[in-house]
DNA sequence: CTGAAAGCGCTTACAG
DNA sequence: CTGAAAGCGCTTACAG
């Protein structure tokens, strides 16, 4: 008997299951689907006993209504998509949490997926999404290029980047202050005494990174200081990278007397590599992160507020869905220089 | 004109904007609506001339499949939905990026959310999506009561938990091996010399911690310690909690001379505690965190694998789907002792 | 207060 | 090789 279900399920093409529908519920309740209907979505207009009678229809064969049916019928699908670089980034955590309660204020769910830095995977994740019918889309970009999400925001997929901005299409975009607030921290170094820094960060064609490495030198040439090609270094943020690029700045007859890391991951890595010396190297990070205040010394960062750009880029895409009028938007938050010790050092002659 | 349009998309109910269909595709390509389909979905039997009028009217048209009516008449979502307590908390992050890893292995979207370790918030966001008609769930339980699920489970939702048992229901289950971990991470302890230990962890009607602290009182009655009751503090892990239970542990005449905490929000609090005292304590704390290497002494933890927890229950789900025959299983996966220094100071008497 | 018909955008099952 | 009809499970627009 359990094999001839099992047979039947296949039969059906194991739709859901075999689960009650509506129709269901209204033949068990000898009433039309659309009474049915009205009840399930809390409409007026039924009299307190057809209510009942269908109630207990619904309870008796365990009904739920199919959110997915509805969906295609109303238009608009309650959900909205979130592309980010990768979910196990503790970077991005708060900022997807900051998401999904604005989502969830607005009765929305959250689609999320990660593009592992790969433009094609980050393409091929915000297709699917929009061929899932988001009602729409924070994305923070992966590529360079977003033309390929022009026909989908023409449809009415509403679109907020974040921390990135959008390529070659005009876009809502929600970003930290990456220039001014790399600027900040490198002059913190130099009103500290340093001439001699390193800028160790992410690879060029990422915007953040190539805005902190500008806001390093503009923060170098307010102070008239030249910048040795060697104090630069751009690219992957794998630690073995990121550990050669320190023990060049700190090797040679002129080496660096601090270091300004582009990113979390960058710092951390830095911050091992810095724990083998002996002489002290002062250090400013971009990007906050736990327990920076009980290493020894307490590592001074320029920190970002993650969950405020989750909020605020969410926020923006629910204005949107509202009918909010007008053209693209830049929006900009400011950053915070947190000190804590490593970038009060003085410079280790 | 442009107001024409607008006008136009609010009367049909803005229905996607204004996509077009495959009705549309097949009338401008001026063949059949299967044709279409035929050719969307890569279907055989299609002549070369007929296929490339229909690409050029998708081309034209901008057309994309809506996954989301094609998903009512299959019957399957290709999507999973995932509920975790904080997507914020950096011990999710990797467990949520595994499962996303799996799902996108077998061609499945996630859509996840957070309980907030709220049991209403918890049966809200699954049942959520299981109107949605997620084909599996991998949920992280809030509360202790799964009842709810049991209808939908028997209607063919895949579910796996994952880090905590379900409550009520029989279910997969993938768990660390808390019990034992805490009982060789307090042996530890007791192998350097302590006997009187704290045990600082979160709410006892939470699994883990129950489990945590009954290793905790394992490993003291096998070394035939006597516990008093004022080493134990189960409770909320806001640091304001944490900072007092710890205070109180480290005051009197005989205070603990270690402590071994039950999750990653405690240790971290109870750090920051003891960096406060002159007198060393010693720690073992449950979950590895970043930068544990770094603290001074570094942090021995005994470290669980989130990622591998994400991973198994992921794979656990999809052979359900793929038809996996047998009554549930509960997986233990093993946790692993990191030394670093903290959990081999001395007791301090 | 109630319900039958049409339709959302696809796929299935079938016939030519 | 191609396509018309029916149907997935709901909601909409309308009529009684």
């Amino acid at each position: 008997m359990p094999d001839t279900t099992r047979r039947a399920d296949r039969a059906n093409g194991s739709r859901y299951g075999n689960r009650p529908t509506m129709k269901d519920v209204a033949a068990r309740a000898g009433v039309g689907l659309k009474t049915v209907s009205r009840v399930v979505n809390g409409e007026p207009g039924v009299t307190p006993d057809t209510e009942r009678r269908v109630r207990e229809a619904i309870e008796a064969l365990g009904f739920r209504r199919n959110d997915s049916a509805r969906v295609l019928r109303k238009g608009r699908t309650a959900s909205i998509g979130l592309v980010l670089e990768d979910l196990a980034d503790p970077f991005y955590g708060p900022l997807s949490r900051a998401v999904e309660e604005v989502a969830r204020a607005h009765g929305a769910l959250l689609i999320n997926g990660s593009s592992a830095e790969d433009p094609e995977r980050e393409q091929e994740l915000a297709l699917a999404l929009c061929a899932r019918r988001v009602d729409g889309l924070v994305v923070i970009p992966a590529g360079d290029d977003h033309r390929y999400l022009e026909p989908e925001i023409r449809a009415g997929v509403a679109t907020v980047f974040v921390d990135r901005p959008a390529g070659g299409i005009d876009a809502d975009v929600v970003l930290s202050d990456n220039f001014g607030g790399a600027r900040d921290g490198v002059a913190h170094l130099i009103a500290h005494g340093h001439r001699r820094i390193g800028f160790i960060g992410d690879m060029p064609r990422i915007h953040t990174a190539a805005e902190r490495l500008r806001g390093y030198r503009a923060a170098m040439e307010d102070a008239g200081i030249p910048v040795a090609e060697g104090w630069m270094s751009l690219g992957a943020t794998d630690p073995e990278r990121v550990r050669r690029a320190t023990e060049e700045m700190l090797a040679g007859p002129d080496p660096v007397t601090a270091v300004f890391t582009g990113n979390n991951r960058v710092t951390v890595t830095v911050i091992r590599v810095l724990a083998e010396y002996d002489r002290p190297v002062a250090l400013v990070g971009f990007d906050d992160f736990e327990l920076a205040d009980l290493l020894q010394p307490g590592v001074t960062v320029v920190a970002q507020d993650a969950a405020a750009l989750g909020r605020t880029a969410a926020d923006r895409l629910f204005q949107r869905l509202d009918g909010a009028p007008g053209t693209p938007e830049r929006l900009e938050l400011p950053t915070r220089l947190i000190t804590r010790g490593s970038g009060e050092l003085p410079p280790a002659h």
